[in-house]
RNA sequence: GGCGCCAUAGCCAAGUGGUAAGGCAGAGGUCUGCAAAACCUUUAUUCCCCGGUUCAAAUCCGGGUGGCGCCUCCA
């Protein structure tokens, strides 16, 4: 598997640090208010590589953090007249419910900002013996310069940086470049108990810490959005490598940006969409396939256009389901003959190249259209005929489920029952176009339409689907 | 100012040297009582523009044009 990795700017054969296991960490959510659809992208990319890689058979570490105590949970807190800590549970129960929906599996551990004071303490006052770190007045910073490779993944100069720097009004640092690993305790903020005096983390060290109790100091891959490139996993890198001496992370992975009309999507630009919000007008699934149709480091935009192409889409595969399972009920044979074995085995090609596809630094565009592939097999050669063989249609319904389970997608079960009161419906609707009563038949349909079911007459029989 | 990304049909989008995947939308056809679903055909002689390299370029190189991003909290 070839995976591009900002670090190289390549992309590179993916080598895990032990055979067959794989340790990520991905940045998580500043827990102060629902997640919106750009904060999904790298969610849903990052649940797929998982996921890939336990399909491939990998067992994987996945760790994501939440912050839980920042500048923002603060102001949104003091908004809100609660504690940060009822906030923070407040969002992180909502995260979970978003996470759900959207098929994002739980990860391996989720370790929060405030349960891992202690492991990040210890860190800064590593950094501090060391001599990467200061203290001034009880805020302590990282001194940059003392780290030699700084910029090493943003492949920016040290002196570049600083040019395009705006000054900076705190006049603690040693260097505008510097960054804070432990604030300083304000009026009325939340803070606990350091070498340094009361005070909270800064943003960066945390994940540092986290990444180094849960995963070790050397990981296999880190992933997050481009703009946390610089300085957020910069500053990590700094942090983590000058602590423990060693890699932090072997693979950097960056997903682009969500945008709408051409422009990133933001809480600070006021120009976001909440997944909850979305997911009103359109199923969760709808937004991972829409978020899956393009590349991971293509940008993507957001516009309900999109959104209704992507509906459309999604409804074809599951269509195609549905029509298999609508033929297995009235399939009798179930071995297969010479023909089908040769279209079980051209299903099999598009696996391949499904999974060449996902190999390809996570191509889930192109992995897509092998699904679209099969499904047109599918319904040109396999629905299309009265009377398949069960093995082939179970072989063609597995596969795509469990292709698109690697997708996260395609996992709804339409099988429901109808109750009897319907039943009854289209028995008589049946019954009248027997009796070529074609007005009182279609009064039926346009009836059952209204009650959310949609009647289709095939040469098998009547068949039913939920709007 | 520094660093970087993007430009492929009406819309979305793969494709990084060998003669343009896939989806959505549209048109025509088949099937059907009608409809739906599905299938078939069709919609880019061409990949922003201009040069260059090559037997061969959407793909590589140089130069433009247009759009976006990071360098500051942000996925």
């Amino acid at each position: 598997m070839r995976l591009y990795n900002t670090l190289t700017r390549k992309k590179e054969e993916f080598k895990p640090l032990k055979p067959n296991e794989v340790k990520m960490y991905a940045c998580g959510p500043t827990v102060y208010n629902y997640f919106h659809i750009g904060n999904a992208r790298p969610f849903i990319i990052f649940d797929t590589l998982r996921r890939y890689f336990e399909y491939k058979g990998y067992r994987v570490d996945f760790v994501q953090n939440f912050t839980d105590i920042d500048d923002k949970m603060i102001r949104r807190a003091n908004e809100e007249g609660i504690t940060v800590k009822a906030l923070g549970e407040r969002f992180i129960a909502e995260y979970f419910k978003d996470a759900e929906g959207l098929g994002i599996k739980e990860a391996t551990v989720h370790p929060k900002a405030t349960e891992e004071m202690e492991n990040i303490i210890a860190l800064i006052k590593n950094l501090e013996d060391k001599g990467f770190a200061y203290n001034v007045e009880g805020n302590v910073y990282f001194s940059t310069k003392k780290f030699k490779e700084y910029g090493k993944l943003s492949h920016q100069p040290l002196e570049d940086l600083e040019a395009g720097a705006r000054i900076d009004v705190n006049e603690q640092k040693r260097d505008p470049m510097d960054f804070a690993l432990w604030k300083k305790q304000k009026p009325e903020e939340p803070a606990w108990d350091s070498p340094w005096g009361k005070g909270r983390p800064g943003w960066h060290i945390e994940c540092s810490a986290m990444a180094n109790k849960y995963l070790g100091s050397t990981i296999d891959i880190h992933s997050g959005g481009q703009d946390l490139v610089f300085p957020h996993h910069e500053n990590e890198i700094a942090q983590s490598e000058a602590a423990n001496g060693v890699p932090f992370v072997n693979y950097w992975l960056h997903n682009a940006y969500l945008n709408v009309d051409n422009h990133k999507m933001s809480k600070s630009l006021h120009n976001f969409f909440t997944v909850r919000d979305v997911a009103k007008e359109y199923d969760y699934e709808v937004i991972r396939f829409f978020m899956l149709s393009v590349h991971y480091r293509n940008p993507i935009n957001f516009s309900k256009d999109l959104m209704e192409q992507a509906k459309s889409g999604l409804e074809r595969m599951y269509t195609c389901l549905d029509n298999l399972a609508f033929l297995k009920s009235k399939a009798q044979d179930s071995a297969m003959n010479a023909q089908e074995m040769e279209l079980a085995n051209q299903l099999s090609r598009y696996k391949e190249k499904f999974m060449a596809a996902m190999d390809d630094d996570l191509n889930t565009a192109d992995a897509i259209a092998a699904l679209f592939d099969m499904v047109r097999e599918i319904n040109g050669n396999i629905t299309a005929a009265s009377n398949g063989s069960v093995t082939l249609i179970d072989l063609a319904s597995n596969m795509m489920k469990e292709l698109g389970n690697v997708l996260g997608i395609l996992q709804r079960s339409r099988q429901d029952s109808l109750d009897s009161e319907i039943e009854a419906l289209i028995a008589e609707r049946q019954q009248a176009r027997k009796d070529k009563n074609w007005v009182a038949a279609d009064r039926i349909r346009d009836q059952l339409k209204e009650m959310g079911i949609i009647l289709e007459d095939t040469p098998q029989g009547v068949k039913w689907r939920r709007a």
